[in-house]
Formats: structure tokens, C-alpha cells, sequence
RNA sequence: GCGAGCGUGGCGAAACUGGUAGACGCAGCGGACUUAAAAUCCGUUCGCCGAAAGGCGGUGCGGGUUCAACUCCCGCCGCUCGCACCA
């Protein structure tokens, strides 16, 4: 009999080894000479309280590829940090009175300790907090170099105000055009912001794209999207009887012949003005505003719009005028605010010229049509053609026809070609206390200027209240006094913060050199480290965190401060995985439940407080909102950290999502009881790799367990590889009901239960790394599984002498033969033929065809 | 509305570049052990017909390509995610 597993003992014991072996350290590039570097890293998290289970799902994961890179003989670095400063800081300070500081450094130290609990590879020497001054000094030092290299620069920008409050809100802070705390109706308001300039590298951050081979296609389309680059004319119309123009942009001027209006955004100033004066104007404005900002709001509202009254002369020929109308479907924000209508070829415009009773006009003729039937009046086409009914363009396929009529805008001076981005600058200020302090002084007599390198860090105060609404930063009473470092003379302190994004867009470079004092990180280790090899996180970052992460290791590499990476990539290869999701629970009040705070009794699901029955709900992501959520130390202490890790890796695809649940966490339970019992009870002494196998173990049943067990080595490794933890998972049950299989005590059968026993131990170490540190030790060896070489699989063992071949008639299975591996095609089709059930099968028919795949299948087509 | 992705047993899912659909796990069913239960172990489990051998059907729906389709193509239906009516 074995003993029971007590994870309760074996989980710590191991985890404080490992710390006292310091094996979850990186090696020093010196210290490695030997090795290839394997930079891990998940994306850091935002110290919010306590983690739960669905959190471990992305930290195991990362885990995984550390350990099995360091078993593959890797200096593997592995980090972790704390994305730390933020709003719910600030919130926490108003609603529980306690200092932003000391709630962030509470919850970074029980997150840490609940971080080791799962017994993650860590090199926790690296840790850091963007909050620390040692992590944003260096951070105002960065500004500083792209401020010198014109990549910040300060602009009006519009910003939601709480007029109670009186602060900035951020957008997730705006509920129903209120403000989420006081209620108030939110203003808009301008103000003069600190910008990054992104788009000085547009046209770089998109053709790179190409070049993220390893990263999934869903988040370089959504980038490529973000960044949305389109080539066209920017063109103006005059306004008829008016010294004034209207600049557009459009992509399609091939189109130009086929305009029958031009078409303002709700704020573009022309509209704005005019509705000064027409009250029906105004009201077209006002009903706009009423529509929702986001996109797909204002898709499904009804386009609507008014004549504005002005109209404008076609820039081919000044005879022509076109209406002018302020419509719904205009966005302010991209390109001029401006469009001319071309309803035959344009969707959205050919909605809105049918509700208008604007000329529909077809002026391009699609392939294959003819130009006297075809018409535009019920749909438009809006693909390429060849242009008609355009004077000069007629004839031109649309392509060469939109090179043709810029060419014309640009002799009569009306339009050139322009290259339209979508990609707007980042906005970095923030009116608020937790966070980075940007380092600039007003000075009345010299304007903004950049402090001093030598004063940095410009820490954050520490007294500061949140009684009063607005930045605490700007009113501090004595904080923002300074001296202008240019003229001498009494100043006064930036006091806006920089966007949390800013943080962690170069925290991964501070790992490589994370005590670095005198710079962000040594121009020599980040060039060791990066990039990082593999990135671990959720896909809700794939535009901004990425995008902005991918625009500082650009403007560092210009700023002289970062050396390589080769194509100026940080991340060389990306996994965006799914979340952990759990069932939700209310009560009858319609309070939300814990799981814990509710049984299933006689299959119906009750409150244990009140017995009352529970309102079972969705399956959501886990949440502390929604209160679905499995507290991991709870867990952790119940059934151990492995079977967690385990369990949120088993089953479902990495990239999809996985449900909690009791029936899963058991399963995986049951697995490390077993795999403990197996070993506990046979593992004694198992052979060491290379150990000569005993000439018993050629036939058999031990043979065909030393054949399965070296054919996991190579399914596993290759499934670890390509992210497929559910496939693994799969294969190293395989093994186990194979190994509990084989009944022998013979010589033979002890050697090959021993080395499979070893071999599974080693597999599902990066998965279960307690579990499998204790085996090892049982198995015989030492010091640790977690160190030991990866296992590599003996080729003549895992490869295939025979095959077993599916023999179809007519594309149905009919019957299966052995043959040997690569058996020549003519001997196969013999066999084939020969086998009883297919000569049955083929009785009074004509064999027409006999298709051999080597080694796959052999297909008999007969009539 | 546009873009992307997904749809396989009671459930989570496997299936390499088109080549035996349902590996593996959960749940179920039958059995062993036990005074009993838990735990553990063994067997079984896509549907229909059949005592069995075996046959027929089957990967959201309808077509198509192919010797062969979960996989490729066309058209639908449903779900999920992203968004920016991008002119």
C-alpha cells in the first residue's frame, strides 16, 4: 500500500528548497556562455487585492514554457511586477481612507504570497513596482529623452470634466453622460495635454506587423485596424459666394463625377457656425449628441442629417454645385471631419441620399456590365470597375482613374495625394495623485521646461488628502513650488500624472537590469534579454498596451538608450489566453453568492445561510463583482497548488476558455493521487537515463510500455512547443493507464515501469512541479526534477515498425491490415486486396482504382 | 453595419500539410473489493438495426470539389470577440 499524498507538507517543502537552491534565478549573460537566453514573461498584474484561481491560468502558463525552456537547457529568464499605480488606488483612498501608498503595498505583498503559492518558477529577484521611485525615475528620465527627441509635445485636447467633482474623468468613468461618483452631466472640456507622438512611427509600426510571425493573426489584423492607414486625396470644394473652402478626404476620387453632396460632421466648426444662426441646425447638433460615442452606436442609429443651406462647386467644374448637409455618419475625428457624398459607390452615402432624395449617379461600371442597363438606384456597387460618365476618367480602370484625378486636383490646385492614418497620438496626462509625476516646471518667463536629469527623481508627496475633489497633486500646499532650472526664478511644478500605460509600456526592459541605478536598464543586459521570447497575457491588450509597448522600444532605440532588438520588436512571440469562467449565484434577495456560500442539496442549488434556493446564472469570467470567483489560498490549502495549475490547463485549448469546476478540480485530484500512488508503490530505484535496458524488455508487454513512454517524450515536448497544454495533459494520462497496466515483476517489466514512472515525472514537471519534485526524490535521484536535463526520447523506441492501415472500398472502412513501416506500395495493395473482408466486399465488382498513402491508408474504388 | 473567429457525443474536448471522427478527462452504466459507504480498481459508453458477426447513419444546415472532407470552395443559420459608418 502507498501512502496518501499530503500536498499540505510535500508543496511547501519543495518551494522552500527551490528558494534555497536558488534555481528560479537568471543567470548573468558571463555566467551562461553556454547557453541560449529564454526571456518568459506574463503580462504583470495590476495589485488589486487578492488573486484568484482564474488568475493562475496566465502565470502557469508562462510557467510552463519557463520550466520546460530550463529543462531544455535555457538561461531562462522569468520576472514578475507590479503594474501599480492606477485609479483604484485613488478610489480605495476616498471610500476606505487609507493612503493609496499603503493599499497598494498591502495588496502587493498578499498577492506576492499567494503568487508563491503556486510554486511559480520566479526569479523573484528582479521584482519590481512601477509605483517605487527607483522604477519611475528612470521613467522620468525616458520623458525627458523623448521630450528632447520630439516625441512629447503638448496639445489641447478635449478631456470629460465633473463639474462637481471637478476633476478629468476617464471614459470608463462617465455612466450615461454622468459622472459615476457625483452624477453630475459631464462637460466637455479643453485642456493643454501631454502628448506622445506615436504616429512618428505609423508607417513603421504597421509594416512590421509583418514581420510577428509568432504572434496570433487576430492581434496584428486588430493593429493593422488601429493603426488603419489609407492612401487618397485630400481635395477642398469652394463655398459658393464665400471666400471659404471645405477640405475632404476621400480614397476613391475616381468617384469624383459621382458626387451629388458634401457632408460635415455634427462638430465640424462650419456646422457649429451655421448653427448659430438655423435653430434647425442646432437641433440636428444637439440630437447627435444624444447618439452614443461608440462606433457601433451610432452604426445602428438611423443616418440622419439637415441642409446647412451652403453649397459648393465641384472642383472639376465650377458650374456644378453641390449641396451641403451636416450628417450623423460623419465622424469629427478621422480626416477633416468632411466628406463629399458619392452614393452610387459608397454605402453610407448612398443610405443617406436615398432618404434624401439626393442624385444617385453611377460612374463606375463593374466588370462584365453594361453601361446603358447598369444602375445604382437600389444598391451601390463599391468595388473597382472601370470609370464612367466622368469626362476625362471614362474608360480608366479605377485604379489607374483615382491616379488620373488626383493628378487633375493637383493642376488646378484644388487636392493632392495624402496618406490618411487613423492612429492618433496618446494623450499621457492624467489629472490625478497615484501616479508618475511628469517632470516639467512652468516657469512665467520661460514657458515648460524640463527639469533637470540631476533632480530626478520628482517623487510623489506622501501628505496628501482626498477630501477635497480635483488632484491632490495640485493642491498640495507646497508641492508644486519649484525654481525654474533655466532662469532661476520661482516656477511652478507639472502637475499632471502620466497614463498608467506609460508604466508598463518598458517595465519589461527594466527586468534585465531591475537595480540599475544610474539608468532605466543596461544598454547590454536589455540587449542579452530582449526580446522577450515568449509574452503570456489576455487579448483585451492587443491594441493599446502592445501597440504603445511596440512605440518605446522605437523611441528608445532612437533616443540612443536601447540597443537591438533587431527589428525594434519586444516581444518576438505573443500567446493570448482564454479566461477562467465559473457559474454565478444569487440569492432570492438577488445578492450575489460565492460559490463557497452555496450547496447543491437533492440536485437543486441552495443558500447555506438561509437554505433558500439560488438563483443559478451565467458562466462569466471570474470576477470579484459578479463574486464567482475560488479564492486560491482557500484552495491552495485544500487541495494544493498543483492540482490548481493542473486543473486550469487540462481540458480546455489554452487560447479558449475554461470552466471552474468541482467535477474538473476533482479529476485533476485524482490524477496527482494517482500518479503519487504509482510511484510511491513501484518507484523504488528507477533506472537513470542511458542505464542499459535488460535484454527482457525487446518483447512484450514491457517493450510496448517503453515504446509508448519514449513516444510521450516526443508528444509532449512537441505539444509544450505549440502551446497545446490540453493535448499534454491528454498524453501523460495515456502513459499513466499504461503504466498501471503492466502487471509484470520480472526484470524486464521493473526496468520499463521504472523508466516510464521517470519519464512521467519529468513530463509533468513543468506542469505540477511539487508533485513532481517528490517523486523524483522517491524515484532515486536528486537534487531536483526541476533542474534535471529535459527527457529526449530514444528514436528506434518511439518510432513505428508497423503501421495498422484502414483499407476502404468506395471511401468506407471496410477492414484494417498490419504492414511494416514504409512497406512499398504494390506489396500494400496486395495485402489489401488479399484481406477476406475486402475480397468479400469486392465480389462481382471491377476494381478501377487502388489508391496506397504510404503508411496512412489504402482506398479500392470499384464498381 | 463592418471585420475576425467559432459551431464535433450528456459535458470539456482530440484529429499532423484532406487519409480509421470522437484520443484523453468528466459524468453515466455494469462489475470487483467492502458489513456498508467513501476511496480504489476492472469493463463499458455517438445514434439506429442486430443475439452476434456485422450493417446503416453521423462533425450546425444546404450544395459542390475529391478515390477520400470536421478539414477545401459556394450559400445559409447560430454564437463569441473586436470596432473606427474610416469616406
Amino acid at each position: 500500500m502507498s501512502s496518501r499524498y499530503n500536498h499540505r507538507e510535500v508543496e511547501p517543502k519543495w518551494r522552500a528548497r527551490w528558494a534555497d537552491a536558488g534555481i528560479d534565478r537568471a543567470l548573468a549573460p558571463e555566467a551562461a556562455k553556454d547557453k541560449p537566453k529564454a526571456y518568459i514573461l506574463e503580462m504583470f498584474p495590476y495589485p488589486s487585492g487578492r488573486i484568484h484561481v482564474g488568475h493562475s491560468r496566465n502565470y502557469t502558463m508562462g510557467d510552463v514554457i519557463a520550466r520546460f525552456r530550463r529543462a531544455n537547457g535555457f538561461n531562462v529568464l522569468h520576472p514578475m511586477g507590479w503594474d501599480a499605480f492606477g485609479l483604484p488606488a485613488e478610489n480605495a483612498a476616498i471610500e476606505k481612507r487609507v493612503h493609496p501608498k499603503s493599499w497598494t503595498y498591502d495588496n502587493i505583498a498578499a498577492m506576492r504570497a499567494q503568487l508563491k503559492l503556486l510554486g511559480l518558477a520566479i526569479d523573484w529577484s528582479r521584482e519590481i513596482a512601477t509605483c517605487d521611485a527607483e522604477y519611475y525615475k528612470h521613467q522620468q528620465a525616458i520623458f525627458l529623452a523623448f521630450w528632447k527627441k520630439g516625441l512629447v509635445y503638448r496639445k489641447k485636447q478635449k478631456v470629460n470634466w465633473d463639474p462637481v467633482d471637478n476633476t478629468v474623468l476617464a471614459n470608463e468613468q462617465v455612466v450615461d453622460g454622468k459622472g459615476w461618483r457625483s452624477g453630475a452631466p459631464v462637460e466637455t472640456r479643453e485642456l493643454e495635454q501631454w502628448m506622445f507622438r506615436v504616429t512618428a512611427y505609423a508607417d513603421d509600426l504597421l509594416n512590421a506587423i509583418g514581420k510577428l510571425e509568432k504572434w496570433p493573426d487576430k492581434v496584428r489584423l486588430m493593429q493593422a485596424n488601429w493603426i488603419g492607414k489609407s492612401q487618397g486625396a485630400r481635395l477642398h470644394f469652394d463655398v459658393v459666394g464665400e471666400d471659404r473652402k471645405i477640405e475632404v478626404f476621400t480614397t476613391r476620387p475616381d468617384t469624383l463625377f459621382g458626387a451629388s453632396f458634401v457632408a460635415l460632421a455634427p462638430d465640424h466648426p462650419l456646422t457649429k457656425e451655421i448653427a448659430a444662426q438655423k435653430p434647425e441646425v442646432a437641433k440636428f447638433i444637439e440630437q447627435c449628441a444624444h447618439l452614443g460615442t461608440s462606433e457601433a452606436d451610432i452604426e445602428k442609429a438611423e443616418k440622419f442629417g439637415v441642409d446647412l443651406g451652403v453649397r459648393v462647386k465641384h472642383p472639376f467644374d465650377p458650374n456644378w454645385e453641390l449641396p451641403v448637409w451636416g450628417a450623423n455618419f460623419v465622424l469629427s475625428q478621422y480626416g477633416t471631419g468632411a466628406l463629399y457624398g458619392c452614393p452610387g459607390h459608397d454605402e453610407r452615402d448612398h443610405a443617406f441620399a436615398s432618404k434624401y432624395k439626393l442624385p444617385i449617379l453611377p460612374v463606375v461600371l463593374p466588370p462584365g456590365a453594361d453601361a446603358e442597363t447598369f444602375n445604382v438606384q437600389a444598391e451601390p456597387f463599391v468595388g473597382d470597375g472601370v470609370a464612367f460618365n466622368s469626362k476625362f476618367l471614362d474608360g480608366l480602370p479605377s485604379r489607374e482613374a483615382i491616379a488620373r484625378a488626383i493628378k487633375e486636383l493637383e493642376k488646378l490646385g484644388a487636392g493632392e495625394a495624402t496618406t490618411q492614418w487613423r492612429l492618433r497620438d496618446w494623450g499621457v496626462s492624467r489629472q490625478r495623485y497615484w501616479g508618475c509625476p511628469i517632470p516639467a516646471i512652468h516657469c512665467a518667463k520661460c514657458g515648460v521646461v524640463p527639469v533637470r536629469e540631476q533632480d530626478l527623481p520628482i517623487a510623489l508627496p506622501e501628505d496628501v488628502t482626498f477630501d477635497k475633489p480635483g488632484n491632490p497633486l495640485a493642491h498640495h500646499p507646497t508641492w508644486k513650488h519649484a525654481t525654474c532650472p533655466t532662469c532661476g526664478g520661482k516656477a511652478e511644478r507639472e502637475t499632471d500624472t502620466l497614463d498608467t500605460f506609460v508604466d508598463s509600456s518598458w517595465y519589461f526592459l527594466r527586468f534585465a537590469d531591475p537595480k540599475n541605478d544610474g539608468a532605466p536598464f543596461d544598454k547590454k543586459l536589455a540587449a542579452y534579454w530582449m526580446p522577450v521570447d515568449q509574452y503570456v497575457g489576455g487579448v483585451e491588450h492587443a491594441v493599446l498596451h502592445l501597440l504603445y509597448a511596440r512605440f518605446f522600444t522605437r523611441g528608445l532605440r532612437d533616443c540612443g538608450l536601447l540597443d537591438g532588438p533587431a527589428n525594434g520588436e519586444p516581444f518576438a512571440s505573443l500567446f493570448t489566453q482564454g479566461m477562467v469562467v465559473h457559474e454565478t449565484y444569487q440569492s432570492a434577495s438577488g445578492q450575489w453568492l460565492l460559490p463557497e456560500e452555496t450547496e447543491v442539496k437533492d440536485g437543486a442549488r441552495i443558500e447555506l445561510a438561509t437554505g433558500k434556493p439560488v438563483d443559478t446564472g451565467a458562466i462569466e469570467k471570474m470576477s470579484k463583482s459578479k463574486k464567482n470567483v475560488v479564492d486560491l489560498d482557500a484552495f491552495v490549502t485544500d487541495f494544493g497548488a498543483d492540482v490548481a495549475r493542473w486543473f486550469v490547463l487540462s481540458d480546455s485549448p489554452p487560447e479558449r476558455d475554461v470552466e471552474w469546476t468541482a467535477a474538473g478540480v476533482k479529476g485533476a485530484w485524482g490524477f496527482v493521487q494517482r500518479v503519487w500512488s504509482l510511484v510511491d508503490t513501484h518507484g523504488r530505484a528507477a533506472p537513470k537515463p542511458g542505464d542499459a535496458a535488460p535484454a527482457s524488455t525487446n518483447e512484450g508487454d514491457a517493450l510496448a510500455l517503453r515504446q509508448l513512454a519514449h513516444r510521450a517524450i516526443q508528444h509532449v515536448t512537441d505539444d509544450i512547443e505549440h502551446f497545446r497544454f490540453n493535448v499534454a495533459v491528454a498524453k501523460s494520462y495515456e502513459l499513466v493507464n499504461a503504466i498501471a497496466r503492466l502487471k509484470g515483476q520480472d526484470e524486464g517489466a521493473l526496468f520499463a515501469r521504472g523508466e516510464a514512472l521517470r519519464i512521467l515525472t519529468q513530463l509533468i514537471s513543468p506542469f505540477m512541479p511539487h508533485l513532481a519534485e517528490e517523486c523524483w526524490e522517491r524515484l532515486g535521484f536528486e537534487p531536483f526534477v526541476a533542474t534535471a536535463p529535459w527527457p529526449v526520447a530514444d528514436a528506434k523506441l518511439a518510432a513505428r515498425t508497423t503501421v495498422t492501415l484502414p483499407i476502404q472500398v468506395n471511401g468506407k472502412k471496410r477492414a484494417e491490415i498490419e504492414a511494416a513501416k514504409g512497406a512499398a506500395e504494390a506489396d500494400v495493395r496486395d495485402l489489401a486486396l488479399a484481406h477476406p473482408a475486402v475480397a468479400q466486399f469486392l465480389a462481382g465488382q471491377t476494381v478501377r482504382k487502388v489508391i496506397v498513402v504510404p503508411d496512412r491508408i489504402v482506398n479500392i474504388v470499384a464498381n
